[in-house]
DNA sequence: TTCATTTTTTAACTAAGGTGAACGATTTTA
DNA sequence: TAAAATCGTTCACCTTAGTTAAAAAATGAA
């Protein structure tokens, strides 16, 4: 289990037995159930996430409406704003499937890289990307309509739309869970002609 | 003019004049005319800026409409996708006022970061904070309607509403300028009675 | 200043998403 | 197993954005 996570940090840095050990002396690795909330809206906390296996989601509650915004599924991190800026949580974060992640916060990563600098260079990097990738998807997601967004997920995410209820689906692209029913119905009688 | 640059970093570190020094001659300030093309569509580059002075911005052009994505005025950073993806770039950055910004390439932190390891944790932090706060800019744009969107930004970003040509703003809000016109009279009308 | 270009607004019409309600189907839970 | 809650779909109606076109306003260049 925990090679999925050494694949994943050789593809930036290679890291020495010592350097791996040292990892897996920290403790991180935990398997959660379906339906487990790992933040609640107000929460504060320090711990950052890495996905190994399984599906986990950010949520808001607005209005009292759930809107899910993300999905973070195998080799996908994620690192909460709050743990970033400090302040409570505005949103939830919770297990979709039962999910092994990895659970890490501010002050081990921050022994880490002091004692390998190495590591600090593979986060600095791997944010960047993130960062940038990020930023393709905001743009995408403005210059297109809610029916192009969702024909765009079926291309290159098609796991999460097996994986992942309707409803939050609907969210994610931004739109009312009614309105993705239509849409795909549209899409459907599209294809028939 | 520098002053800037180091006021804005030293709310992450503290540099040593050594290091300031360092930083000076590279040589990496530079003043750009209002309208010059910092990048193109296609292109390939090192570059990453930083606005001192300004307004930059990102856009696309598909079936041969503009669609502006993003601004960038004082103290924002943009490294753009393709010097992390190391491919050609998919949109143009340009300069929506005469600038004062600072052009660094990948080659140039390398060597700033490897002589001044606090330099890569001030790369890292800041990083960080920008992909979480785009995260929350993100959630916030898929979770509200154009009118709302554009609400927001007259509260968070008043300056951008008066620097900014309105169908870029249009662009940028995800709608056309002509439903962008319709949404400024409808809040207008609104507020009449 | 004047002319050309760009930007913004307006309007009429079309297309698509939001809303509220209803209906099975499925899942959860007691 | 039965009852309750959740989920996905459909419908009718409303609101809002997209489209096309035109005109007015603002901007820039000769």
């Amino acid at each position: 289990m925990q090679d999925i996570l050494f694949d994943f940090i050789s593809k930036y840095v290679s890291l020495t037995d010592d350097e791996k050990n040292a990892i897996i002396s920290l403790d991180i690795f935990r398997s959660v159930k379906k339906g487990t909330i790992l933040l609640e809206e107000g929460q504060k906390t320090k711990d950052s996430y890495f996905v190994l296996k399984g599906c986990i989601r950010i949520y808001y509650v607005l209005d009292s409406e759930e809107k899910t915004t993300a999905f973070y599924t195998e080799m996908d991190a994620l690192t909460p704003h709050c743990v970033i800026s400090k302040t409570p949580s505005q949103y939830y974060i919770s297990c979709l499937e039962d999910t092994i992640l990895t659970v890490s916060n501010t002050d081990m990563e921050a022994e880490i890289n002091s004692k390998f600098p190495r590591f600090e260079t593979l986060c600095r990097i791997f944010s960047e990307e993130l960062l940038a990738k990020q930023q393709i998807d905001f743009d995408a997601f403005k210059t297109s309509s809610p029916e192009q967004r969702y024909l765009d997920l079926l291309q290159k995410r098609p796991d999460l739309i097996q994986r992942v209820p309707q409803h939050q689906l609907a969210s994610f692209l931004g739109i009312k869970p009614q309105s993705l029913s239509r849409l795909r119905a549209r899409i459907l009688e599209k294809s028939k002609e």
